[in-house]
DNA sequence: TGGGGTTAT
DNA sequence: ATAACCC
């Protein structure tokens, strides 16, 4: 069994005609034999490139997705005079002044677009495997093999590139192959195993050292709908009761709205939280998080107003597990979610059809404010 | 530095 | 139930 990574060429969105540009990363290899055949799609800012599909006339401007204080990702265009993905917003308009910036807090769009795509590659192929928003895993053995039997042989399936930029391999790694020499994925074939292994430890060496043939076993598992849902929101600081309340509302009312769409009802309730001062660096989270009661289980799809109330007070008490009353706090985020979804007794279709519908335009959301049914389309599957 | 998501413990 | 890791 063998994981084999090709780069997918070019990606076409159906109705908008758009081309995807795949990262020009990973090379391309194949193979016959009794292994299997994995393609890597990997959307190149994505939510830039879906902001160019809801605006067409930013197209050639350079145009940048922003939140809070960081420019996310960027197009080509803004690539090019200097601005890269997490770069701060002022440094982006120093590198380039003319930068159209993007509000991009809201994933509602990217969300969609993403599922879209998934959906797409699933109608060739149902093993799909999603990670994050903007990559794909499909596993195309059936269709090589049944490519391969209209042709002489594999021999004019050759492997052709070698060049590997950030796939997998992290910094930290990326930094120690460079010292080695390493900068290439042919480098990786040619290294001598029995040094990488000392360098590198066993099983990251061979690790790597099979990657680089295209050789990987773990399995594509189909993600099939999101087994959570979550929305969250950082801030500079929130400081006190009122605040939390205010922001934990909004962030439940969206959620609320997802549910809606979604069709599953949750029966786990999570809130995390970055405190303003965690010494241990931005990246520290903790969150605590309960079983939702029965009783409230049954009131998600009524329309019943106490509902937001008692998942308030639930998210309150979870607060205090965290920070006890009368102790003075700083936070920085917020994060509430629900996992644990299933599908309501009665349900006669999975939820992942609600992906299906179209793409909410910047003009939509501004009448609307939030999304009318009237605008939905109805699921194609 | 944001706003997500899944898996491992 | 919570942290750790992915994008």
């Amino acid at each position: 069994m063998e994981r084999l990574e090709e780069m997918e060429e070019e990606e076409e969105e159906e109705e908008e005609e758009e081309s995807w540009e795949g990262e020009q990363e990973g090379g391309r290899s194949a193979e016959a034999s009794r292994s299997r055949v994995i393609v890597h799609l990997d959307l190149d800012c994505f939510y830039a490139q879906v902001e160019m599909i809801r605006r067409p006339e930013l197209r050639a401007k350079p145009l940048g997705v922003q939140q809070k204080s960081i420019v996310v990702t960027c197009n080509y265009v803004a690539r090019n005079l200097g601005v890269r993905k997490l770069m701060a917003v002022e440094e982006a308009k120093e590198k380039c002044p003319h930068l159209v910036l993007l509000n991009g807090e809201d994933l509602t769009p990217y969300r969609e677009t993403s599922y879209r795509v998934t959906e797409l590659l699933q109608e060739t192929c149902p093993l799909v495997e999603r990670l994050g928003f903007d990559e794909n895993f499909v596993d195309v053995t059936e269709l090589v093999e049944k490519r391969l039997e209209q042709h002489e042989g594999p021999e004019d399936l050759a492997v052709a590139g070698h060049v590997y930029g950030n796939r997998g391999i992290g910094s930290k790694t990326f930094k120690r192959l460079e010292t080695l020499g390493i900068e290439t994925v042919w480098h990786l074939q040619s290294f001598p195993t029995a040094v990488l292994e000392k360098e590198l430890g066993l099983p990251l060496a061979r690790r790597l050292q099979r990657l680089s043939f295209g050789e990987d076993d773990s399995p594509v598992a189909p993600s099939g709908p999101p087994r959570s849902l979550s929305e969250e929101e950082a801030f500079k600081s929130c400081s006190s009761e009122a605040q939390v309340k205010e922001n934990l509302e909004k962030l439940l009312l969206n959620l609320l709205e997802r549910l809606h769409q979604d069709g599953r009802r949750p029966h786990t309730l999570r809130l995390a939280l970055r405190r303003g001062s965690s010494a241990s660096g931005r990246f520290h989270r903790e969150s605590r998080q309960c079983p939702l009661p029965p009783h409230l289980l049954h009131r998600f799809h009524k329309g019943d107003s106490n509902l937001l109330a008692s998942l308030l007070e639930l998210l309150l008490k979870l607060f205090r597990k965290m920070v006890p009353p009368e102790v003075p706090f700083r936070l920085n985020l917020l994060s509430v979610s629900f996992s644990n979804l299933k599908e309501p007794p009665g349900s006669t279709r999975g939820s992942i059809g609600f992906y299906l519908k179209e793409i909410s335009t910047p003009h939509q959301e501004a009448a609307g404010g939030h999304q009318e049914a009237s605008q939905l389309q109805a699921p194609s599957r």
